[in-house]
DNA sequence: CACCAGGAATGTA
DNA sequence: TACATTCATGGT
């Protein structure tokens, strides 16, 4: 397939969804450091359970970079259980928490940035993008086990790599922030609502089945 | 009861 | 490079 064919098909699909499911207003956050908190939080974990360990961290008004950092790493871990993970999350959010404030008045280009990110302990490349995408506005798209499904499901493209993916978003449209970051809140949208679809059916089978 | 959720590190071959 | 295992809570 040509590539101006692809990314018309791409736009179309971002387009459909936008009508289907409408504005998703990702990342839920008051603040950037909060989008960090909630990435590593986030980790092969529901929202659901992200959202109570977020709001222990605000209840106890530590959800600031310094705090973590200051705080005992039991406390931290305690303040956090609901997420799971919590041992290695609480120290993942202390790491992150250093190269927050290391990077805070840094200059650095996008691709530096994110070597940055990626150099820490517990930020792998979904989380690095996601910290730089809705955190610090740079124009890089989020790969997740949904993206690649949804590449999958319309035929769009194979790989087995997660840059593979990146590269296949980022070549293929245009480089705006705003669209990154919508375009991805709209295919975990469209992943849930698939799946919700599924149960449907399954239901449905059972139903009139017997 | 099993299985999954807005992953990543580590070890093995 | 390609898989398997580990980490841990809460919902279905």
């Amino acid at each position: 397939m040509r590539m101006v064919t692809m990314r018309k098909r791409l736009r179309d699909l971002y387009l459909e969804l936008l009508a289907r499911h409408g504005h998703q207003r990702w990342w839920p956050a008051d603040t950037k450091y909060e989008v960090v908190v909630g990435a590593i939080l986030t980790q092969n974990t529901s929202w659901k359970n992200v959202e109570r360990a977020i709001a222990c961290l605000k209840a106890s008004g530590r959800l600031l970079p310094h705090a973590i950092l200051d705080m005992q790493t039991q406390e931290l871990e305690t303040l956090i259980r609901s997420s799971g993970y919590y041992r290695q999350k609480a120290e993942r959010l202390k790491l992150a928490s250093e190269k927050w404030l290391e990077l805070r008045r840094s200059r650095l280009g996008t691709n530096d940035l994110r070597k940055q990110w990626l150099s820490v302990r517990g930020i792998g490349r979904e989380t690095a993008d996601t910290i730089l995408l809705y955190a610090l506005e740079r124009p890089v798209f989020v790969i997740d086990a949904y993206t690649r499904l949804f590449c999958s499901h319309h035929s769009l493209f194979e790989a087995r790599e997660y840059d593979a993916y990146k590269c296949f978003f980022e070549s293929n449209l245009p480089s705006s922030v705003p669209l990154f970051k919508e375009y991805h809140a709209l295919i975990v949208e469209w992943a849930k609502a698939n799946k919700n679809r599924q149960k449907e059916a399954g239901h449905r089978a059972r139903n009139t089945g017997h």
